[in-house]
This record gives C-alpha cells, sequence and structure tokens, in this order.
DNA sequence: ACCATCAGTCAAAGCGCTTTGGATGTCCGC
DNA sequence: GCGGACATCCAAAGCGCTTTGACTGATGGT
C-alpha cells in the first residue's frame, strides 16, 4: 500500500492525502479524518526512503562504534547507553543507525555517513584526549555530540559529560578521610579521556593532601574483570600494599574483590574499595546496602540526555553547542572503611 | 556532489556513470577507470536513500530489541552480538539500524518496519517458546533470523541457536560424576526459550541418573548479578545446602561466588560451580587457568553467522529456512571439584 | 452585483539514483 | 560496400514521497 493507492482508493489527490496524514492546515478536519481512517485499516505507514528523499531529512541517528584490532572489547556501557538514547529516538520517531568501524579507517566513514546521507547527525562515543573526530565533523557540517570530552580540542563542540575530575577527587578524599594514604589507581586506558580526567582528580587530591602518588600503584588498561584481579593481586603483593583502591568500572571492581579475596583479606575491614559505577541494568550495585561504595553516574540517563541534545541539534542548528555536564553521587556501600591501622 | 554533477563534470550521462561504478559490463576500461578516479577525487558516494529508492533494497538490516516495561534490563550479551554481526554487515555493505521497542506495541512496529522499508530483513532476539513474532514475520514476508529458537513454534524459520540443552545436559553430568547430588540451577527467566532448553538439560539428567530436581534448588529470573549473589545465599542457609550450581550467566555466576566467599566457602573445594560463558569481551573467563568451569559458546561469532545467514537469506530468499545449532564447549577451570564427603 | 478572500483541493515538478529501451558508431565477413 | 554484430553511450521513465503554484467554489464586504 503506497500513497498513490491510498489517494485513488479515497478519491483525493496524492497531495491531499499527504497532507491530511501530516497534519497541515489546508485540509479540512472531515477529510482529514477520513484520510487518517483509511490509512489505519489499510495499514499504510508511507516509505521512510522516498520520504527522506523528499524531505531531505533521513530521521535516523548514527552511532559510530570503535572497534580497534588492537583492543578487541566491546564497551559493556555500550546496551545501556544505547537503551537510553534508543527510548529517545523512539518518542521522536528516529531510528538509531549502527556502524562499527576500524578506527584506522575512520575518516573516510564519516565523510561516507556525510554524502550517503542516511543519517541526520551522529554521536561520537568514546573520545580520545586528542579527537580528530570532532574538527572533521565540525567541517563536514554533520550535527553531532560527543559522549565525553576531548581535553585537546579546543574548538567549540557539544558534548555530555560526566564530572569524572569530580568524581574521583571526591572518592579520593573520601579515603583519606578514612585514613587511607597508600591508595591504588585501578584506572581505564589513559588516552581515553575520562580516564585521564579521573587520574587528575585522583592525583591532584592526593598533592592537595601533600602526597605523592606511588607509580607502582597506578595502572591503566582496558576495563576487564581479568585486568582487576591481576592488578590488585600483583598490588597486594606487594611488601607495602595499598590499603586502599580506587576503580574505574565496576566490572573492573569484581576482579578486585576477587583478588582481595583470594588474598584472606575482606573488603571494608582490611582493604577498602571504591569503584565507579555505571549503574549498568545488568550490573546493580546491590539494592538496598551497596556492594561497593561508588560514585555512580547512569549511563542510561546519559544516553537520554545525549540524544535529546542532538534532536534539538538538528532541529535548530543553531542553537549552537551544546554542553552539560552531570555529576556523579558518591553513595557509600561496605566496601570502604578506616585504614587498618598497623598493629 | 551528486551523480548529476558528477556527470556533467565528466562530460558523460548519469547512466554511464552510474554504470561505471557499479560494475557493468557496457562501459569501457578506460571511461570506468576515468570516472572511479574522478568519483574518488570529488569525494562521490551515492545518496543511499536515493539507490534504495531506486533499487528497492535499504542495505540495511533491523534488529529489534525488546525492552519490556517490566524487566527494564539491557541484556548484557547485546554489545558484543551486535560486534559479531556488525563485522559481517560492514564487510557486505550493510548497516545495523536498531529499534528498542516495548514489548507490548511489537506487532505495530513490525508492520512498520516492513511499510517503511528502509531494512531488508530483521533478526529477532530472545526469542519466548512461543513466538508470536515468527508467524507475523513469515506473513509480512520480510526475511528474518531468530537468535535462538521458539519451541512452541511448528512453522518453519530460519535460527541458529546455541545446543542449551545438551550443553546443561554436560554440565550437570559433569556434576553428577564428581559425585554431586543436590545440584542448584540458577536459571534465567523461563520464558526465555534458551532457559527451558537449559531447565531441560538440567532435569533429563538428573532423571536419568535417577535423581530428582529439589525445587527449593531451582530459581528463574532476570540474569543479575544480585540475582545470583541473593539465590546461592539463601540456598546456602538451607538445612541441606546444594554442594553445586548450575548458573545461566558468567554475571549471576559473580553473584554467586560473591555468596560462597560470604558463607566462608571456596569455590572447588567445598562449593562447585559450573556457568554458561558467553565469551563476552569484557569478562572473559580467565586467561590461562578459567575462574569458572563452564559451557563456552561465544556470542560475537553467533552474531556473525546469524547476520551472515540473513544476509544469504535476503540475496536469495529460496534458499529456505536455514538453520544452525552451535555445540558449547565444557571447559573445566578451578571452580568445580569432587563433592565433599560429609566427614 | 462584483471583486477580494479564503478554504479546500489538485497536477506536476523534484529529491538522486537505477534501468529500460534505444541510438550511434565501429568493425567484420561476404 | 553493405548488413549485421557488437561495443559504447544516452534520454527518459520510474522508485514513493513532499511541496510549489494554480485552480475552484464559496463567502463576505461594499
Amino acid at each position: 500500500m503506497n500513497l498513490k493507492e491510498l489517494s485513488r482508493h479515497l478519491n483525493l489527490s496524492q497531495t491531499t492525502v499527504s497532507r491530511a496524514l501530516n497534519g497541515y492546515p489546508e485540509v479540512s478536519e472531515k477529510t482529514r479524518k477520513r484520510v487518517r481512517e483509511a490509512a489505519e485499516a489499510l495499514n499504510y505507514s508511507p516509505n521512510a526512503r522516498a520520504k527522506s528523499l523528499a524531505t531531505g531529512r533521513a530521521h535516523a541517528i548514527g552511532h559510530v562504534i570503535p572497534i580497534s584490532t588492537k583492543h578487541e572489547m566491546v564497551n559493556p556501557i555500550f546496551g545501556d547507553f544505547v537503551a537510553g538514547a534508543g527510548d529517545t529516538y523512539a518518542r521522536a520517531g528516529y531510528e538509531m543507525v549502527l556502524s562499527l568501524v576500524d578506527d584506522s579507517r575512520e575518516e573516510d566513514l564519516y565523510r561516507q555517513i556525510r554524502a550517503r546521507g542516511n543519517v541526520d547527525g551522529v554521536v561520537i562515543h568514546g573520545p580520545r584526549m586528542a579527537e580528530d573526530r570532532i574538527p572533521l565533523l565540525s567541517e563536514l557540517q554533520l550535527p553531532f555530540v560527543v559522549h565525553g570530552r576531548a581535553s585537546e580540542v579546543n574548538t567549540p563542540y557539544s558534548w555530555l559529560d560526566t564530572n569524572n575530575t569530580r568524581a574521583f577527587a571526591r572518592a579520593t578524599r573520601f579515603l583519606l578521610d578514612l585514613g587511607h594514604r597508600r591508595i591504588a589507581l585501578i584506572n581505564g586506558l589513559e588516552h581515553m579521556d575520562f580516564a585521564f580526567r579521573r587520574r587528575e582528580g585522583f592525583l591532584s587530591t592526593l598533592r592537595e593532601a601533600g602526597l605523592t602518588a606511588d607509580p607502582a600503584l597506578m595502572r591503566s588498561s582496558e576495563m576487564t574483570e581479568i585486568y582487576g584481579y591481576r592488578s590488585a593481586r600483583d598490588m597486594l603483593a606487594h611488601d607495602t600494599p595499598p590499603t586502599a583502591f580506587l576503580v574505574a568500572s565496576m566490572i573492573t571492581a569484581l576482579g578486585v574483590r576477587r583478588a582481595v579475596h583470594e588474598a584472606g583479606l575482606e573488603m571494608g575491614r582490611d582493604v577498602s574499595v571504591i569503584t565507579h559505577d555505571d549503574d549498568l541494568s545488568y550490573l546493580k550495585n546491590g539494592h538496598d546496602v551497596p556492594i561497593f561504595t561508588a560514585t555512580r553516574s547512569s549511563v542510561r540517563d546519559a544516553g537520554a540526555r545525549l540524544a535529546e541534545m542532538l534532536l534539538d541539534l538538528i532541529r535548530d542548528p543553531g542553537c549552537g553547542p551544546l554542553t552539560e555536564l552531570m555529576e556523579a553521587e558518591l553513595i557509600i556501600g561496605s566496601s570502604t572503611g578506616p585504614a587498618p591501622t598497623k598493629a
């Protein structure tokens, strides 16, 4: 069933039917009703390709997921992020198109996306500190919003980010107040902007307290469970092991917990652990009492907000760079406690 | 830059340029080369919407993700699955479009997808035992492949599934051979087909061994960490606690491990645990020695294969219902051991 | 009674591509 | 030197929609 058939069926022109369905005022309410009912009955929905060819809007948003060949990991936050964004899109009548791309061929891809024209905008995931996608997209005039920021990019652009620096500063402060002095940082890959900022929050807070960080207690890698396990296991085997861990993700924190238990220690008593918690739907940090003390920031909410920003930007490209900084809450669980006194 | 401009630039007709770029034989190699080079230089790529309007092929595949309002969880396997599928699509020049849908409005959505015509086929995720999407899509004549199966659907359809029954039967057998008699099953939601099959594998193996399952040792829910934790904690508090756990996912198994440790027990010595392992990139089951004994089946590979099947089906709709059953490997880790003798 | 206005409708052009059905020129065999 | 075969190219129609510009009656003010 297409427009031509429907209009013939109704003894109306395509113009009128189109206008009736799209809510234009120059068609009488009576015919509009008649058209609506016929469309419903005959199960007509307009062909999206034709529509977007005619209007120049694709009604779709692109998400480009970098799958580097070196780091094969798929970001576990992805599902929840997409769920949040998808919700917004669905409400606005937009679709979400995913492109996976090996990060070596990124530039080409974005140019193609632009030329092929089947999205009206894109969201950039996992920005690195120096993010060349940002100037590229600006040049291409393709609306975009970044999930995170790129510290080394100075031109304005739209982004939404968690206040990672502040979150990790607060967490560090919290551990210091509990008396911890040897605090380990199990961070994400530090060319990723979020990880860089978290380290800054950590280091600056230590500095303010007159402490210097021990490089042996700082790691940076992809945030897997194994990585957390190994890092914590190795560090706990030191002569002067850390009394606290600051960890970049729940998954990694689970690995840390494993190492802690394996060493015969208990979280919250012998060793304190704070983790960042993206509030993933399948990995809730406890229900009543959180397992981990954590800096929490819902990635699903972030997805929803980011999508809204991008849609705004598409509707009115002039509404200028939009930015939003989400604060993470520090929630207290049972994984932290006073630093053990050297008995 | 569009076709008209490009062809004018080359002093050729749109026809010739189009044919040159699409590899038709009726254009000389010399002009083809000239056209290719100009296209490259001017950064021309065809408008996908116009192309698909003209050809009737969208060169895109739809993935419909059910987000039920009751069960808000986003399936954690999603990221890896999509990475596998996306890889195949990218290679074939297809795009992936995601639609999230509240499962109450599913039928409408599929009809719309069909009518709007911006995908050439869809993959069905998370089939339930009685899956009405299957007859619906057959009726709509929209090519589709199911990730999993629907036990109560009798009409033929294309699917790719892990042999869940066999996997859990083998795991159960393995535990029985180690002397375990009280085995707990921490399963996924049992209206989901995969969970149903796993339970069947578990129960039938017990039956063969002349044992009957204790309902108090069987749970079924969304596969979160908390769920694993609570289930195991409760069960371990029984008068006659289980000596082994069969768990439906790694995430849930991490919760089980937490409960085991909290009870002062050790996995592999006091309590055995086997889990299903989807081989997620961010949750590898150990490197050299697996943490958990597990039935392993890569969901990323499944995504890649499924995508291939669907593309085949689209190229040649006649190539009939395609089906593929992947066997899970049983890998032995340190979480299992002989049943403790009642000393 | 007459023109301006306006609500309601329509035919046709256009979005950027593919593809059908020629048209043109070239080369060969006879 | 002529008809066919073949290679190479083209004009135009069509994909399903939106949108421009125009047309028709009815209404109302003077």
